[in-house]
DNA sequence: ATCTAATCGAGACGGTACGTCGCGTCTTGTT
DNA sequence: AACAAGACGCGACGTACCGTCTCGATTAGAT
């Protein structure tokens, strides 16, 4: 995809209508600026790709968190994704429509039925109520990203597992003997 | 500068001779890449805002934690420094040139000097042998650099403390009473 | 008119539709080619414009060709006249189905009329019977166009006389004393 | 020619550009204007097939009117001139750079020089004195370019040979016995 | 001191893209 | 069945910026 491969700024019309088998003149009727264009596509990608979010309500804590790494781990895998995420974060909180569609549409959902998770454990006790579920997912999502975007690699291919290890045992939540913790 | 606002793409010869005031002739012949023209400005930036690494040798762990974590808020408070990183993690580990100068030039070293570090308190018995440093850092600077950068601010100003605390504890190090895990 | 301020070219059935109010559909209904929409206008514009063939029957051989010339250049000094001229110049004899119509319906029949008066004064013995009418016109209508087509006015005021006068001298036509041939 | 074959709209930049091999911009950076664009090619066409002034000096009367005209039949003979001038009526004295180009630089010079001639022959006192040479010209070259222009042909191959006899008779030249004037 | 060679600027050129307009064609829905 | 509305591909508009290349002019060093 264009915009995967090289910003906003490859989004051109010209690239857009060549692709799409198009004339000029028929994108720019559907859409009026850059951004709509790259809106939709970013929208489309995600009809694309999106399975829905899972039913995190009835599955124990470890589960959800063991779900939530996986799946953007998976989902960071795929070459093309990362690119995307890259250029996604090159446009940064600043990125107008494009921002506004991935971060409200795509990212802040999934992010929601986490937290709903979290609170949910702590009414039940199992972890520190006064846990700050963003916090968790900072922590958790952030070093995933921080890794694969930037070292473009994970420290270890048990990385996952080692960072949600550290965030439960942050959180207070009792561990099982001869669990490793950032262990290597 | 050129490559913080748009990327490699907009750091072209021809700008950069303008606002050298300068040939693009003269700049061909200095550099024959446009990438060994971002290298370079990089590596001119660097030299600029460098203040060197602080000596973290003689200080307690929590002391080097919190100015590591420190650190990298202060220089992200910049909207600058910001928008630079933002265009680097858009290069990503690919990124040929560019990406060495500033991977291996600029976060290597600091990386380095942090490993070595918690190794020492691992030696002195502090926090658990079997941590992994790498996978530490990870959890700090990936926790900071994805708010920043993609939702553009902390989910709390206490934030950085709190993926301090929560590292700490996950490490296993003995925590003062009435500490803040990971609370808002 | 369309046709009299872009030739060919600027009779467009987007126009022909936006100026009558109608769809381009309607237009394309009735007429299937560009030619035969300018046909069309070129016959309305002559229908509005043509006050009929004066009857030269009875007049003398003077007068017709005065009254020639004189509608000749009474017609042309119309802008608009002169831009219609302009572009059947344009368009040539190969202009296909608007040639037609304009030669044929709105030149050719004061030609022949012409040509007839002609006829009857050599029959009458009033000028050289070997005269061939189609020269004479040719040189009358011939002078005026060029000049007011292409040089945008005439020479003198006194040029439409002054070509009839030398037309008819050419002709043998017995001359008062004292007129003017050609002159200034 | 693009000229000859559609008037000014067709001379455009993007068929000039292609026609000449090289890019939009650098005709662009050439000639600002379309009418530049003609008026240059007018030029070209001119240098090329100008054969250059006669030298009407020493030559009888109608031997220079003979010239003249054969000159200009010859020249209306090539199908290409033809449309070119065609499309030079279509734009009339008001089409800017373009009509000043021809009418001063091509038709201007040959039109003074023939003037020239005829004053020349009434100093010697071969024609009537009173004479305007540019009414000459007029029914001359008027008479041609009208019928081939307009009808196509000449109503007769005499026909150039019939002009030059009417204009001299009516110029009050002695004529050879035998002579026809506007005879078939 | 002069000649030579490197360096430089200015600028032309081919690309690519921009955003817009008008046109002829074709499809779709509405009287 | 005639119609309006409108989408579409095409060509052209005039502009901008970029990388490449070719020129003269200037400058410096070497003879």
């Amino acid at each position: 995809m264009l915009f995967a491969d090289g910003g906003r700024a490859a989004v051109s019309f010209d690239q857009v209508a060549r692709r799409a088998g198009a004339s000029r003149t028929a994108i720019y009727r559907r859409w009026d600026t850059r951004e709509a264009l790259v809106a939709s596509a970013l929208r489309a990608f995600r009809a694309e790709s999106e399975t829905g979010l899972e039913d995190w309500a009835d599955r124990p804590l470890e589960e959800v968190l063991d779900l939530f790494v996986e799946r953007a781990a998976a989902a960071l895998e795929d070459q093309f994704a990362r690119d995307l995420l890259r250029q996604l974060v090159a446009l940064g909180p600043d990125g107008g429509a494009i921002t506004q569609t991935y971060l409200v549409e795509m990212f802040a959902p999934r992010r929601d039925a986490f937290s709903a998770k979290i609170r949910e454990a702590q009414d039940d006790g199992q972890i520190d109520p006064a846990l700050d579920p963003d916090l968790m997912q900072d922590l958790l999502a952030g070093a995933l990203i921080h890794r694969l975007l930037l070292w473009g690699d994970l420290a270890t291919d048990a990385a996952p597992k080692a960072y949600i290890e550290a965030v439960l045992e942050a959180a207070g939540f009792p561990r099982r003997p001869g669990h490793k913790t950032l262990g290597a």
